[in-house]
DNA sequence: GTGTGTGAAAGTCTTCACAGCT
DNA sequence: AGCTGTGAAGACTTTCACACAC
């Protein structure tokens, strides 16, 4: 990136730094954390508690960033109950409940691809806000819920293309 | 995506349709698994095997689009040896040999991004082209090694950033 | 001198419109 | 009629260059 690029794009979010002096960066910090809406902690709604969800429970980054999983949910009687990441899983009949009782926003849906819709619905109908879908599937929902597609194997494509395309300029193996 | 998109962006990649007919769609798909380089698939090694490589060794997903864990190392003596979606992890001390013997081209990396760096460096001396980088860190490798960075943060501020949007366009809760 | 904010220029990407083919 | 490939126009982004502030 360039110095120009990071001033245009600060430009359209405002003004953050003071000519001839340079940014106060403790202030901007904070400025653009509201920007982002990462000035307070977001509570999130973990669907599906396979070995991905578990991955996501227990991942400790996630707070530092300013998100918190806050609850758990699985179809599976056997998961019921466990803990990880020290989030007790609930059953799918509590979803509703609990995400209203605590006003959850966010869900991160990590659910087979074949319930990811119907699982997806419920979240809306329980008043989620933004789904972070992780099941390789589009799931065209009202146009005011946020959905961020997260697919692994598209990712590895562009490795694979990367890698591809290097090994075509210098074929040096 | 428009139509005209569609035909520009394939454009770049050759001609893939005959005018006035249409596209023949199978023969599409295999010119263009051609160049995103996945009409092989590809073999991966997956280093760091947390909740999170273990989700990834388990997913499967990935054969689906020409993607196929093939070796799982980690530094911890308890789960050598452990087997975590049929690949039985090794320790780091084989991660080179074993690398070099399949001619693993492509690594996921999921270790703690205090190490995270070190390793990357023992990927590339193991022969590894791409990496698909899970851990919060620059790793900064020679220019002809291809990095994708996974930051699951990332996506969630996208989400939140989106959703503090939509509630600014129209605060009906 | 150092550094930000910002119009203007350059560059890139998307959309339009249509020639040419079946 | 219906569809693709493609130059031209339009929209958008990035880079440049400099006024202005300390």
């Amino acid at each position: 990136m360039s110095a120009a690029q990071v001033r245009k794009d600060l430009g359209y979010l405002g003004q953050f730094g003071r000519p001839g002096v340079g940014y106060y960066v403790p202030d901007m910090v904070k400025r653009l954390r509201k920007v982002f809406g990462t000035d307070k902690v977001w509570d999130l709604a973990v669907v599906g508690v396979g070995s991905l969800g578990r991955a996501l429970l227990r991942y400790k980054g996630f707070l530092k960033r300013g998100f918190r999983p806050v609850a758990a949910f699985d179809i599976a009687k056997s998961k019921i109950g466990k803990r990880f990441g020290g989030i007790t899983v609930q059953p799918m009949s509590q979803l509703e409940s609990t995400i209203k009782d605590k006003q959850i926003k966010l869900a991160i849906l990590s659910v087979p691809a074949a319930v990811a819709k119907e699982v997806a619905e419920k979240l809306v109908d329980a008043g989620i806000k933004g789904i972070l879908n992780f099941a390789p599937v589009n799931l065209s929902l009202p146009e005011q819920i946020a959905v961020v597609p997260v697919d692994l194997a598209v990712q590895l494509e562009q490795l694979s293309y990367m890698v591809n395309a290097a090994d075509k300029r210098s074929p040096n193996r």
